[in-house]
DNA sequence: TTTTTAGTTCATTTTATTTTGAACTTTATG
DNA sequence: CATAAAGTTCAAAATAAAATGAACTAAAAA
């Protein structure tokens, strides 16, 4: 296996931005944007240059241009440009996670949708056409429900965060 | 553009079928299981052979023999066989809708636990770090808020499905 | 038992996606 | 203005994923 990540970085950081990269993959993103997204997450460095993030990650500088594309246009990182330096250097965005969330959930809409057709489409009414209705209809529903409960995350969430990091605690000491 | 859906089956459902393995292919699943599962939809009849599904999709046994597997492996389609017969029929399966959003949500827990790693591995820690508790612990909440939601429907959705319907047929009258 | 039908397996081919690399654009700097 | 640095673009190469088709297995039927 070519170690694609180098130049001074603990091993285990290599390994994270390796997984990084398999899991974007999973999530139907390019591996090379995990890769850039787990390196920028595991640097010390508050942001990182395009010339740096494409040495350490042993890439073609296209590569490196498409990708930035990709996840800037996600929302997943911003570039942040200096008075005096024309290099553009990058960091994760402080995106707000629900919309993670949301953005996801627009795929259970389309599949909403496509059963909703799909019912339309049917002459005869039989039992899936009663399926095909409720699993439309579960979508629609879940998404309005989901919007109301990512508004009571922003609204509690360090409340929550507070209550998780108590309960992380207890495991560790019992 | 090749129309691989045919033998009498009216155009509008051969569009379905195509965008149904469009909509899978996005989702990260394959073209092929996309068609199948929206061929099941729209057939009157209430279950397909294999070589009916072949012969419809215009695809070779091996491609359909492995796109059964996934289909089934998913939980999304349910094979049926009859006595004295020994075709195997396949129909969509009435799998509960919330199962298909846990499983998905899967993909979160991954997303989370990778975002808590990261945050284990800087040794400086920096607003960034701040982000990437929040944003795992935001994953863990979320999860259990909708097993909460999950629960809800299945025990409502009698009556949810009712109002929806009814705010449908408004719709249209007005 | 032999034949036939139904489906599986898997090496090969086809198709789609990702990466590279070289030429090009843009913008700062001497 | 000329030069250089920083990125972008895009055709070609490399890689990965999916479909085919032919040989194979299992199980019912003759």
């Amino acid at each position: 296996m070519k170690m694609s990540v180098s130049l001074g970085m603990e091993t285990e950081k290599i390994t994270y931005i390796e997984e990084s990269g398999l899991l974007f993959e999973k999530l139907g993103l390019t591996r090379m944007a995990g890769r850039v997204f787990g390196y920028l997450i595991v640097s010390e460095e508050d942001q990182a240059s395009f010339d740096q993030i494409r040495k350490v990650l042993q890439a073609s500088k296209g590569s490196i241009s498409g990708t930035m594309k990709q996840l800037l246009n996600a929302g997943m990182v911003e570039a942040v440009s200096l008075p005096g330096d024309r290099k553009t250097y990058y960091r994760p965005s402080k995106i707000k996670i629900g919309d993670i969330l949301k953005y996801r959930m627009k795929q259970f809409d389309d599949f909403a949708r496509i059963l909703s057709r799909g019912e339309e489409l049917k002459s005869k009414k039989d039992d899936v056409s009663e399926w095909l209705i409720e699993a439309s209809t579960f979508y629609l529903w879940i998404g309005e429900q989901l919007d109301e409960i990512i508004d009571k995350w922003e609204s509690e969430k360090t409340k929550i965060i507070e209550e998780y990091r108590q309960n992380h605690e207890e495991r560790i000491e019992s």
